[in-house]
DNA sequence: TGAATAGTGTCTGTGAGACAATATTAT
DNA sequence: ATAATATTGTCTCACAGACACTATTCA
């Protein structure tokens, strides 16, 4: 039984693609002067123009080209796509089922990229939009909802627990009518990846500007991982990994506050 | 720029195929009758007989077949080549390389399997075996030695921390040459993410036999992360994962130990 | 009896949760 | 003066590190 063989390269039509997840932390200006700007938890989608899936809302992706590895490809994409160059990116998950693009077989590598929204200067294509993210998750469903300026876009995911035969959770798309391929799981998977990273490593400061105030940091943490923080937890946890400068931060109609600055202790 | 030509598919010749680090921890008996058994850190690998790599070792490992995905082929390779069947299996990463492969272009994707020895029963086919893990690890690199009762295997790898721009950290292999492709990657990763599973997940269960000490279990953490533990924190760290039962283990010549067995807490 | 492992007690330090208190600004 | 956020103080509790102690078996 032990054929190599293969079998998949000799009879079937089959490409590669890098799709990527792009995670930003917009700012919602707010009327009242004294209140700090409302943060959302962000990801650009881009609207396709062409079969298949012409019209709906997708990850940004390409094929992977003769002499790229994939992550060149998610480069590469970055930067012709969204112009976007030098930014935190890490293989997330390779989706593969046969039959996710009714053209042919394509394997996708989806791949997760963080950045800081104030250096991206609105200079995203016409065709791309940031939706805002909400989820709501319960002990078999996560509830995902986007929304940008001009449209909502609603998807539900299934979640089982499957004993000893794969990653923590098995996805399974369970509604969705405005997200094109199996995008729906490649973004649960990166908001579940994201959180986690967040309470074991440092990516955050990946999506924050060079100085920035604790408190905008705390609600970076509070918008992605949807929920709130204690002010005094938060500081002690975030304290070796962060820096005080003799800048500060003061207009608002409140007290001022010191700007800090990530501090690298590798 | 935008160009969604899909240049890969129609100019190049290309596979994908599932390659599996199947882990477990293996007993070394002691001739000392009052001595626990030795426990070991182990990967199966299997000695390929054709080209490319002709008589190195390599992961168990097959092209992915047309109407499969890449998990599919992951579980048939364990089915036809190892005989194993509802194994612990995840995703690890998807490894993409141009060149990874001489006779044409090969995305792999390698899956990390655990598995309790003592289940296997010595069903391996002949071409394939196991050999203990040892590793030093220092600031730049990582020294990988594996063993069997006939031979032994070292390889060497580079790390870099990558600023912004990929996992924690990217690998590059520096001395191999019995390990074929770009396998010792999939080695390193794979052990890699197994040593932080171990901290935050129950994924050590899918390593151990139904009922077990918590000496043997805590043996098998000592020797995946390769440290010792203290007793008393080790025994309060597993406390509410495990239950105990009412079975003894008696005969070596020391006090006897409580069999434990697997609490699920979901 | 003694080697070897099994298992418990307890002191200490660290760090998180919870809540309260104080500080500082622009209008 | 007041709304709003910034920042610190402190009590408590949970838990990990460290080390010492007791328990039990079988050649």
């Amino acid at each position: 039984m032990k054929s190599k063989t293969n079998d998949s390269a000799k009879t079937e039509k089959l490409s590669i693609s890098a799709d990527i997840l792009i995670f930003s932390v917009s700012d919602e200006i707010q009327s009242n002067y004294r209140k700090l700007n409302k943060k959302h938890f962000s990801v650009l989608l881009m609207k396709r123009d062409k079969s298949p899936f012409k019209d709906k809302w997708s990850l940004p992706g390409d094929f992977v080209k003769v002499d790229e590895d994939i992550e060149d490809a998610a480069k590469r994409i970055l930067t012709s796509e969204v112009n976007l160059h030098d930014i935190y990116l890490e293989q997330l998950y390779t989706f593969s089922n046969p039959h996710r693009d009714p053209r042919m077989r394509v394997v996708s590598t989806a791949y997760l990229a963080l950045i800081d929204k104030n250096t991206l200067n609105e200079q995203i294509p016409t065709n791309a939009s940031w939706f805002n993210i909400m989820t709501i998750e319960d002990k078999e469903s996560i509830y995902v909802t986007l929304n940008n300026d001009n449209e909502e876009i609603k998807f539900k995911i299934g979640k089982t627990l499957k004993e000893k035969t794969t990653d923590r959770y098995k996805y399974t798309i369970l509604e969705n009518d405005k997200i094109a391929f199996d995008h729906p799981l490649a973004i649960v998977s990166g908001i579940s990846r994201l959180k986690n990273k967040l309470e074991y490593t440092d990516v955050v400061f990946n999506m924050m500007p060079e100085y920035f105030t604790l408190g905008e940091l705390q609600q970076v943490y509070e918008v992605i991982l949807g929920k709130k923080l204690l002010d005094p937890a938060f500081r002690r946890m975030i304290a070796s990994k962060v820096e005080k400068t003799d800048k500060m931060q003061t207009g608002g109609g409140h007290r001022p506050s010191v700007l800090f600055k990530y501090k690298n202790n590798d």
